[in-house]
DNA sequence: CTGATCGTGTAGAACGGTATACGTAGAACG
DNA sequence: CGTTCTACGTATACCGTTCTACACGATCAG
């Protein structure tokens, strides 16, 4: 039996016997609504305090608005996920709104599973971070609840709100970048999804493939692609650096893949730049460790989580097209990628 | 205007019109309450298939259970969590249960403030891990819902539930493991919180100190506290380095610290181990990695989420002494504190 | 002076479940 | 054969809010 103490709990009703009026009245100061004096409110919030009444989300959801927006996350272990956080929490610090985090880890099934329990839920709205769905999907979640969502590409989509890095561009300044210190055989390490254009990934590895081509380095164009997983990722990597042409430089879409890039490397013996370059993509905190100096790309996941919690707030509050917001990648370069000796 | 779309709400009504039942054996079906026979069973979940039913859980948190267990998080940075959470989802795979997660950026204030939303929530119980409220807060938590906690030492309570590892001895471990490898000045980098018996750090400084004495050490017994920032951390330990008597090693409260640690050794152009041993806590996905090999301490995070979600609810099923796990520690040696060099 | 408008507050029906109390039919029992 | 028990279902009060409809007094326009 859990303990529910319905005993004394404090409820809208102690509260409006308390300040000597009816229950509507102290619900209208809750929901800060039409019609009430200042006398009143003062009178009502004065009692709120006094009992310490909290309002009940389960009875509120019967009706009105829970003020909780559910995120969710493909895990926990990527860091750049905590700066999308931080941000989302930022723009949320001065409103009602509270948030909850679902981690799906990286499964449809599960990211599915956590939206319907989400709206059982009545969340007011959702954050989804580098969702796994296709297209079809997200617009289907979007029209049962207000959505916004980061690291996914559906410009053309008005029901439901992005903020994005150009991961187009942020690639192709890493292959430049490269390009320019001196590497030519520059092979991309990427993440095995299906290919739906909607993912970070795929963009970035338009944009790698794209400056390859502009840069003249199209016949050493060469994606590879690895799981999720620690193991899949280092084994990935080993049989690529163990090949015959072992690539020069190395661009991982993301820096946790970039850091295992590196442990292989040290394993195998071979020097960081001297052997092989690395670059990673987010600009996590690791990166400017001294061990890792991980050039990497800054794609401002605070910038994005607060502004994807903005766009959401404005969709609750009833905005109806499309807003799409991208901010520019900014690379930031570190020692994993200084000019190669000729 | 949130569009909680009246027009066609699946709810038990519904379903108890099509299965030709009332609304009480639906509900009866859905709690696998007594007093149902086979045949209304299959019945009724035919129909909820059928309709795609799910009960709104709002409605459900008015009277009963809402199945929603609360996690307490004191940040998203330390992957440590991440493999707590992976085990209490191991848990909860099989029942009905499903998490939501509050961050509190390990401030006393959001922490309370996130309980308090999640008893406003309905959640059925509350998993805290690594909190820092003083013990009699976290007894005051537990008298108003179900309370398991994990990386909190506080056996004597029975309204609440543990889940640890002992620090103490895994603190020890580390303290005889560099003795043995012929290091004596071990300074110890801990985290700096109001000394409560209670938290972690606190623990694994008393195992630090006996086990100094124990090996004669008593002399060198140096604890340096740092805040949790990269910032902090670092000046801390650049000031420990460059000081007159540098140590020989250092034993850090967990990998993170470690990892810096690492960073700011390699800045100062010292070999590790060969001018610093360094040892972390924790034994996260980082310490594997060869630019770091750093020797830690397993805690089996895994093991500790999952038994303190089973705690959790056994006492929501109705237990009502404490219960309190322990698990052993288990030392990892990397390459950080390899047998110093005479 | 009359009716309309405005500002403020109240009454009470939802919302979608849960849980208690109770009804009923058939079986078991003496 | 009457009584008690058991197994299964039903009717309905209730949970704590929100929100619509409305009441009421004061002010204002004509």
């Amino acid at each position: 039996m859990a303990p529910t103490s319905k005993t004394n709990r404090v409820t809208i009703k102690t509260v409006a016997a308390d300040a000597g009026v009816s229950v509507a009245a102290v619900s209208k100061v809750l929901r800060d609504a039409y019609g009430v004096s200042d006398a009143l409110r003062a009178r009502v919030q004065a009692s709120m305090e006094k009992l310490n009444y909290r309002p009940h989300a389960g009875a509120r959801a019967m009706r009105g608005r829970t003020y909780t927006l559910g995120i969710l996350l493909p895990d926990m272990r990527n860091p750049f996920f905590a700066d999308i956080l931080a941000g989302v929490n930022e723009a949320l610090e001065r409103t009602q709104y509270q948030t909850m985090i679902g981690v799906s880890r990286s499964a449809e099934t599960i990211e599915m599973s956590l939206i319907d329990s989400m709206i059982d839920r009545q969340m007011d709205g959702l954050i989804m971070i580098g969702p796994r769905m296709p297209p079809e999907t997200a617009e289907a979640v979007s029209t049962r609840i207000p959505t916004a969502v980061v690291g996914y590409h559906v410009p053309q989509l008005a029901t439901l709100d992005t903020a994005n890095n150009d991961d187009v561009a942020g690639a192709a300044q890493v292959v430049r970048h490269l390009a320019t210190n001196g590497y030519r055989r520059i092979t991309m390490v990427t993440l095995a999804v299906p290919t739906k254009n909607v993912v970070v990934t795929v963009q970035r590895e338009r944009g790698y493939r794209e400056a390859m081509k502009e840069r003249g380095l199209a016949q050493h164009i060469n994606i590879v692609p690895a799981d999720q997983t620690a193991r899949e990722v280092q084994t990935a990597v080993r049989h690529l650096l163990e090949s015959r042409h072992r690539p020069e430089a190395l661009f991982c879409w993301t820096d946790m893949v970039a850091l295992h890039a590196l442990s292989v490397a040290k394993d195998l013996g071979l020097s960081v730049p001297g052997d092989l370059a690395i670059v990673g993509y987010d600009n996590t905190i690791y990166c400017d460790l001294a061990q890792n100096s991980l050039t990497s790309v800054d794609q401002s996941g605070q910038v994005l989580g607060l502004q994807a919690a903005r766009l959401l707030i404005e969709r609750i509050d009833g905005r109806q097209q499309g807003d799409h917001f991208v901010v520019s990648p900014r690379l930031v370069v570190r020692g994993s990628s200084r000019p190669r000796p000729s």
